[in-house]
DNA sequence: GGCCTAAACGCAAATATTTTGCGATAACAA
DNA sequence: TTGTTATCGCAAAATATTTGCGTTTAGGCC
């Protein structure tokens, strides 16, 4: 049960939940990860314990809540001239932050997470909106643009992949997966070769 | 520290590590994840918790552990008679056991995992050793067979982002992913498409 | 085979953490 | 302003983790 429906947002909780993430996020930067506990964290965010215990339920769920917030874009994507430069562009960008110590982590915390929020679902969505503003660019622009399930499978899931589970893509190669990418796009024009989840 | 390398393996310790695996695998066969805890797995041991704690460090570490024996594949990659039907065939075999709950689980512990021993990399390694059985077959065969990379970028990857992130791939999915791993190795042949990680 | 050394274990005390009950505070609505 | 109740703080209870120390036993050596 991560972050429960704040049914009464104000003042105190909101208070609460800003020293607590800003404490979490110190200390992340700060100590080592088998130091960070909740009485650490409560300490830290002038707050008890149970009532991070209570408002989380455990330190994935905080965890899981912290990395999605910082996970969260700053703004629109990069615009860069073309839909295929824009992907290629947003596909270095995402991979060097994420490649960090700190983007890996935010990863696995989120993945750790088990509440019915379905956190990671989240953390995909988010990718998946930054693509569509993508994709409205390019409709603006009358270019091209690769379907969405296809950016999912053809770039952004070899960069994660590689992130979490082997070495980090190298720029280049974030940049030869987009090209792939375009290059089938254009052989088969709305062909079938990616079809449905 | 995962387990760590047992400098004494022979009977009590090879005894008390079987015990200790067959105790978390039937909890989490039978009991809800939150109540997993060492005090549980140490009492259906028939270990003292104390045992555990030295071993392998936290439940982290032991769930990872127990993951990375499961996930290991039985034997060969079953032989259907072409290169590209093989790879079609393991990976459907692959995203249908992954896509389980235990599956999707073993993948979390894995990743969740702080040990110095690098457990996401050894089971990014079992899959690759898989794909060179499967490409030494084709060999064997004198059929072309796509790059080691290109696989995990294409087939592997999506596969595996899709299960820990959004709706686990459908059968015609992981064909389709391998078809157009085909389609583009057969259009540029050694290629440059996917170049090193 | 019998002996030696140290790794691995069990036990229990010491710490640290999580959970829970209850009274106090403060957000929100009427 | 007043009432209602979600949220918090505090402290006790329940659990989990760490640690010291004596015992067992695997593996090497005569």
């Amino acid at each position: 049960m991560s972050p429960k429906p704040v049914s009464r947002p104000g003042g105190r909780s909101a208070r609460v939940q800003a020293a607590v993430h800003a404490a979490v996020r110190s200390l992340l930067a700060e100590v080592d990860r088998s130091e960070i506990t909740i009485p650490a964290i409560a300490d830290r965010a002038k707050v008890t314990p149970s009532t991070i215990y209570r408002r989380w339920g455990d330190l994935a769920e905080l965890l899981a809540d912290v990395a999605m917030e910082r996970i969260r874009p700053d703004g629109e994507p990069q615009d860069t001239g073309s839909a295929k430069s824009d992907l290629a562009a947003w596909a270095e960008q995402y991979a060097e932050e994420m490649a960090s110590d700190v983007g890996r982590q935010m990863y696995r915390d989120i993945l750790a997470s088990r509440s019915g929020a379905n956190i990671p679902g989240q953390c995909c969505d988010i990718v998946r909106r930054q693509m569509l503003t993508l994709a409205e660019r390019a409709a603006g622009r009358s270019e091209a643009f690769p379907d969405l399930e296809a950016i999912m499978d053809g770039v952004v899931a070899p960069i994660v992949y590689r992130i979490l589970f082997a070495e980090p893509p190298s720029q280049e190669h974030c940049r030869a997966l987009v090209e792939a990418l375009f290059a089938e796009r254009r052989r088969r024009d709305g062909g079938v070769s990616r079809d449905a989840a």
